[in-house]
RNA sequence: GGGGCUGUAGCUCAGUGGUAGAGCAUCUGCCUUUUAAGCAGAGGGUCGAUGGUUCGAUCCCAUCCAGCCUCACCA
């Protein structure tokens, strides 16, 4: 860093401006590796980007530069640039950003090199980047030595990780084309994208303790949202019969590899469509999706073949219950229902009502076998208190969840359009508030009014998009799909 | 929150109750088609932090900080 410093200075001196304004590019790395024809003579081109390594052989110097697309050899002698340049090309470092114009060749051991006329120091690095060495094997797969590895260094310095580890770029490119494709999927169909609010004087449309703050100029507490679902069906309300949005959430819980305390979720509400509907819709997206970003209908994450071949699986919560534990539930009461997750080995917290009995059972006995496509289907009603009732089932809503490899992907039900019911199942919440559940919902007063003009029925589909990335990129945590996730600060 | 593991040079890691090492990176010299370039030489560390035990701690103990894994909680 030090040394570095000095050489700054040096650069000054020598009326070299470490940070120039700007470069034009006339092609990339990955252009000239592609297009270039031993056969088509000299091809002049000017390209820039960091450089990754660097062999110096007194007056003659071999670097590669890495653009947003590939690394590049270039080829800068003492003779094509003249002494002057190339005594800047010595103060030159690893991680310094460079242009180079020159002519495309194959040097003598058949690697596509720029053969360097003039070179441009474009930005001086003043520290050491972590380069790894790495080589070719005889099989051309890259082997890296000491790679930079440790996960707390590169979450906390994505910039490095990103620059450093090319698998890491593909994962978040991958990411950028999943949300892409998912927005061009329903674009397609007509669905409205808009934007609401983050900021929210009540927030609501899920369960889950939310971020507190506050507006100075109103001098009132906002909570950051936990969910877009109020405001998006007010939307419908509103004339709207197809919205979307993708955005972040907020949720003041717990961290690890499935949680980060904001994440993005895709809404989606549907008028005059129910959950039934939603399901064939939410397979078919699904499918599209991980077919524009994969190629194919088959993934393999962490060693198991994943088949996105329709029909997913669907099958009701009960029945699921039922084919894993042995244990049928069917019309049983809480007392019956705790007895069942004794004898199942699952604990349940003391006021739970047989709902989260349920959930509990699930969660515990259920889950870890759902690795195939599969929508579980019909929840219990007090899980659920913004979907419709059952139209054949009592005790249950229209609701499913889509589960891939153990993990929850997608949320979805007939919304609840009744302003009477949905007034009684607030009302529950609060009373589940009341015996200290601080997760229970709030009452959104403003929105029981709005619900009181006519909401249209509807579908509506929530999907966590960090779930589906890592799901599509076989990524182990949720960390290494979110860019810059949370970390406790350094002290 | 419980349990397990980790923290040593810029990176990846070894190591020891007696003041610290390797490879790469860095610096100096040589080298005009190299590619984990090579050859010769050199510098570089509050051994995560604070206390304790000890004549002496990077090493043993405690606490704290940070991270990873796992369970719990949680969508």
């Amino acid at each position: 860093m030090r040394r570095r410093r000095e050489e700054y200075q040096r650069l000054l001196e020598r009326g070299v401006n470490p940070y120039p304004y700007r470069f034009d590019v006339t092609a990339t790395a990955s252009d000239i590796l592609d297009r270039f024809r031993d056969e088509d003579g000299p091809w002049e081109v000017s390209v820039a980007g960091r450089i990754m390594t660097m062999r110096r052989m007194g007056k003659a110097t071999f670097a590669h530069i890495q653009d947003h697309t590939a690394r590049i050899q270039i080829y800068l002698k003492s003779d094509d640039l003249g002494t002057e340049v190339y005594e800047t090309v010595r103060l030159l470092d690893i991680g310094d950003i460079v242009g180079v114009e020159g002519t495309v060749f194959r040097t003598r051991t058949g690697e596509i090199s720029v053969h360097a006329r003039s070179l441009t120091l474009l930005a001086k690095s003043l520290r050491p980047l972590p380069v790894p060495k790495e080589k070719r094997d005889e099989a051309g797969n890259r082997v890296v030595y000491d790679p930079f590895t440790d996960k707390e260094l590169r979450y906390r310095k994505r910039a490095l990780d990103l620059l450093l580890n090319p698998d890491v770029r593909r994962v978040f490119i991958k990411r950028t084309e999943i949300v892409r494709a998912l927005r061009s999927f329903l674009d397609a169909r007509g669905y409205l994208e808009v934007e609401t609010p983050i900021l929210q004087p009540v927030y609501g449309g899920a369960t889950a303790r939310p971020f507190v703050t506050h507006h100075n100029a109103l001098d009132i507490p906002l909570y950051l949202r936990i969910a877009d679902e109020l405001y998006l069906k007010r939307l419908l309300i509103g004339g709207f019969e197809g919205v979307y949005e993708i955005g972040k959430d907020f949720r003041n819980e717990g961290m690890d590899r499935n949680h980060n305390p904001e994440f993005t979720m895709l809404e989606l509400y549907v008028a005059y469509k129910d959950y039934a509907w939603m399901m064939e819709f939410t397979e078919e997206m699904i499918i599209a999706v991980n077919r524009s970003v994969n190629g194919s209908d088959t993934i393999t994450v962490g060693g198991t073949e994943l088949s996105f071949a329709p029909p997913f699986r669907r099958i009701p919560m009960r029945a699921a219950i039922a084919e894993y534990t042995g244990e049928s539930i069917d019309g049983l009461d809480e007392d019956g229902l705790r007895a069942a997750a004794r004898r199942l080995g699952v604990d349940v917290e003391g006021q739970a009502g047989p709902g989260r009995v349920i959930d509990a059972i699930f969660s515990a006995r259920v889950e870890e076998h759902l690795v195939q496509p599969t929508f579980i289907t019909d929840y219990p009603i007090e899980l659920s208190p913004l979907a419709k009732r059952h139209r054949s089932l009592p005790g249950t809503v229209e609701r499913f969840e889509l589960y891939v490899h153990r993990m929850e992907i997608a949320n979805a039900f007939s919304e609840l359009n009744d302003p009477l019911d949905q007034r009684e199942r607030f009302l529950e919440q609060a009373r589940l508030r009341a015996r200290g559940d601080e997760e229970a919902m709030t009452t959104d007063e403003d929105f029981l009014e709005m619900l009181e003009y006519g909401m249209p029925p509807a579908a509506g589909l929530g999907i966590g998009i960090d779930r589906l990335t890592m799901l599509l990129t076989g990524s182990p945590s949720i960390r290494d799909v979110i860019l810059f996730p949370t970390m406790r600060p350094e002290r």
